[in-house]
DNA sequence: ACGATGGCTGTTAGCGGTAACATAGGCGAT
DNA sequence: ATCGCCTATGTTACCGCTAACAGCCATCGT
């Protein structure tokens, strides 16, 4: 607006001031304040204060369109109100901390449609790396990944094709192997509780691995039950009454998360049920709200903590040049059992 | 690098190569894609069919340094491991969805520094506003954020002095509340469990409120505990049982939080006293995990997602021209008596 | 027929920094 | 003194996009 030389107190401010105030050149300034090339002690100091008293603060925008380098990473995760994510960014800051990369968040709500949107507009800010949850993504969002040409990692979940490295579990196998738990301690009549959503893939395979081994054993769900919305806790209550009600021959309850299994937990405490004489349960995650619980939950740990840290190490290692990635980490969750299965 | 004319396939497209593949010019194409501007269908057509092909992103870096306008609201927050700040969240993403701006979150572990470090980091992309958690700053926060000519809205809290504008509750008022309420009800060996931390302030008011109504009854707290870091709903359990063996006859137990209210709720259900007769508890926030507790904890909602929704709203007002600010937005939380406390 | 009007498209000049290169002294070695 | 070399600083040319303005052409009223 401004184009008169008067000095608009409120405009702001830029390096030129700052060169101004200290007498050097911009781009002297410009060194001083990255820590850059060799300037004399005398003129950084006197350019730090001139930068200080003026309240200086650089625009990272014109810096990142000169340089064409941007200290951002775009994380990309489904929600951010089950505790699973909130640790995976934990993970991310943590490692992210000294490389002088930044985390970025954006939440898609579980909808590929929000998903794309939001990859699209993270890359639009040409991030130098990007951590997405999951590997089932839209074509686009796919392909647009593909072509960013940063370093893509997909945490989570390791059972599919990664667009480029991923990091996670294979929730087929934690399935599998709760499952094999679970019949070994002498449980036969097993339902499930869990989301409804259909794009929670990693619950989805999960449920696929688990009744797998069960046909195998030559058993299926005795019964199974569906929710969405609401507090966790609360709905793991209901959902847990209404298959005790449905079914009051079932012996054990398998759910899709540990929030859920939490309130099943409580219900079953509530009502007087042997557990895990009667009744077994086992959740999915290890969240550390089970330690408080009265009775330990059976759960597996989703190494959600080493997924974001390992995560952020690939996309800070300088693969200097030749962009190599590609990597899969596999990590592998282990099965706590607690004090809600048979113990053997 | 590639300063040669030969075309690098791996190079990040720009407006130019949309332009050539569809015949126009560069200005055209960004017309297109920004939808501003009369451009004849014939064109556009090609125009997007072009950028679709080619697999075109956009650079909002070189977008925003021409345009002068960013489409980001920077929020900062201490933390995302308690569901106080997710929710929040939800309310600021909800809002800004339809106004085409963008949340970008940074999260402090309520250390003033890294506050500090954060408000910078984010001013320098030039944001279109900031939410602060808080109002408790260090001077050159205050500062930047002060000079940075974009709406500020700091939330959660209003018992203080603001740098632009505010939305949130009086802790200091909570506090009082919850102990006329407990007073009421007949308790008077009244204990505190909360955190340790030094820069959570909103639970320092609380409990100065709190402690201010006891004082003037000629009461002082019974007890007080604190913690810091781990479970909360098993910190609440050892700290209960802590309070509860020091000092046997306290008739209340008032936590900062409802998750260590919530472990201590289920330690004193373990040990079978008499809630809400012969001890009372109350946490606060309303978290909906509490729904699914054997029994419902007294708490006071903070009023979380609305204080999202508000200070959103103040961002993306088009205060056109003349920036305004300066609104303070008080809200008011209810308390909820649940179930542990005696009912008059 | 003619300027006025309006729809559509192009041209020019930055936005605020930084990479890359150029330059001015100062100093020791020859 | 000459040269080379290093240190400290300045100059120039963009980065990729958009605001502002300048055309151009068909249509329209008179």
């Amino acid at each position: 607006m401004t184009k008169s030389p008067v000095i608009d107190p409120r405009r702001t401010l830029t390096l030129r001031d700052v060169s101004e105030a200290s007498g050097v050149s911009e781009m002297t300034v410009s060194r001083v304040l990255r820590n850059r090339g060799d300037v004399s002690d005398a003129t950084r100091e006197r350019v730090l204060e001139a930068a200080r008293t003026l309240g200086y603060v650089p625009n990272k925008i014109a810096g990142a369109l000169a340089s064409q380098r941007v200290n951002l990473v775009g994380v990309v995760i489904p929600s951010l109100s089950n505790m699973v994510f909130p640790e995976v960014m934990t993970g991310i800051s943590e490692t992210l901390e000294d490389t002088g990369l930044q985390p970025v968040v954006g939440v898609t709500h579980y909808s590929p449609e929000r998903e794309e949107s939001v990859i699209y507009e993270m890359l639009s800010w040409r991030p130098s790396g990007m951590i997405v949850a999951g590997l089932e993504h839209t074509d686009a969002a796919r392909a647009m990944l593909a072509q960013a040409g940063i370093p893509i990692v997909e945490v989570m979940d390791i059972d599919g094709a990664a667009v480029d490295s991923a990091v996670g579990i294979s929730h087929y196998r934690a399935g599998r192997q709760m499952a094999d738990a679970i019949l070994a301690a002498g449980y036969r009549r097993i339902a499930f509780l869990g989301t409804m959503m259909p794009n929670d893939h990693r619950a989805r395979k999960r449920l696929q691995g688990f009744e797998e081994v069960l046909s195998r054993t030559g058993l299926a769900l005795a019964d199974r039950e569906f929710y969405s919305g609401g507090s966790a806790l609360l709905k793991g209550r209901e959902m847990t009454a209404a298959v005790l009600n449905r079914s009051p021959d079932v012996d054990f309850l398998y759910y899709s998360n540990d929030m859920i299994g939490a309130g099943g937990l409580l219900h079953c405490l509530d009502r007087g049920i042997d557990v895990p004489g009667k009744v077994g349960l086992a959740g999915f995650n290890g969240v550390e709200l089970l330690d408080g619980l009265p009775r330990k939950l059976a759960t597996m740990d989703a190494c959600r903590l080493e997924i974001g840290r390992r995560a952020a190490e690939i996309i800070a290692a300088k693969h200097p040049d030749g962009i190599i990635g590609g990597e899969v980490i596999e990590l592998f969750p282990t099965l706590q059992p607690g004090d809600t299965i048979r113990r053997g």
